[in-house]
DNA sequence: CACGATAGATAGATTGGCTACATGTAGGTG
DNA sequence: CACCTACATGTAGCCAATCTATCTATCGTG
């Protein structure tokens, strides 16, 4: 849907739903969508290798459970991850401040 | 520089600034950089491509041109090219407010 | 029992911006 | 003259991140 535009700021949404509480694959899936305002229905095969990935990088920590039968692996920021979260955030600022500009009609020639 | 986020958002800012005067590819370059506050420093192997690009979706036409011994291939939005700005500043909204609404602080849980 | 929701994961394709390379002109400076 | 920088256009190949498609498995409900 809003593949190609997602590129490099799906990191800083994942980080983000992660901050007020620690939340399993499936629950940050769905704490995007309801954030988003439905806008945001990440596939597992996108969600699964960005925490992985996360995980790797060292921005959040992830720890098994069994809930229901059902096994569960939940995620929380580590600290890393909080600084690398408000990082994302500000370098968010920064680019959407330059597309807007870009973006903004007028600017006419002389 | 910012190579990752500007995924799918080139086209759009490129077709932004050939939106007020037809430009050659090295002056769609600077323009971007004036408008961008030297934010946005496209490197030819990202720029020239996407002009190409452009031009065969048949968003922008571009005819050669020599000036000052140097040849120049100078761009200039066509209708659909028009069309599509537009179709593209309204996905930047979108795609904005929703980035806006998740890294948004706040929403702490019960 | 079948099916949808819950829960996790991977393989492979795609894609688009980047690095590095390649070519050439014009103009200024030592 | 030699050299460098700015101007001007382009391609080949790399890489990273997202998507599609597929797989496994449990639980509740109709």
């Amino acid at each position: 849907m809003m593949s190609e535009a997602l590129r490099g700021h799906l990191d800083a949404l994942i980080l983000a739903v992660l901050e007020t509480e620690p939340l399993h694959g499936y629950a940050v899936m769905e704490a995007l969508q309801v954030s988003s305002g439905g806008a945001l229905d990440l596939p597992t095969g996108s969600l699964y290798p960005a925490l992985r990935r996360l995980d790797r990088a060292g921005l959040v920590e992830s720890e098994w459970s069994t809930v229901g039968g059902r096994r569960r692996r939940t995620y929380q920021l580590t600290s890393a991850g909080r600084r690398a979260l408000a990082s994302e955030r500000t370098k968010w600022r920064d680019f959407s401040t330059m597309v807007e500009g870009v973006l903004r009609p007028g600017s006419a020639p002389a």
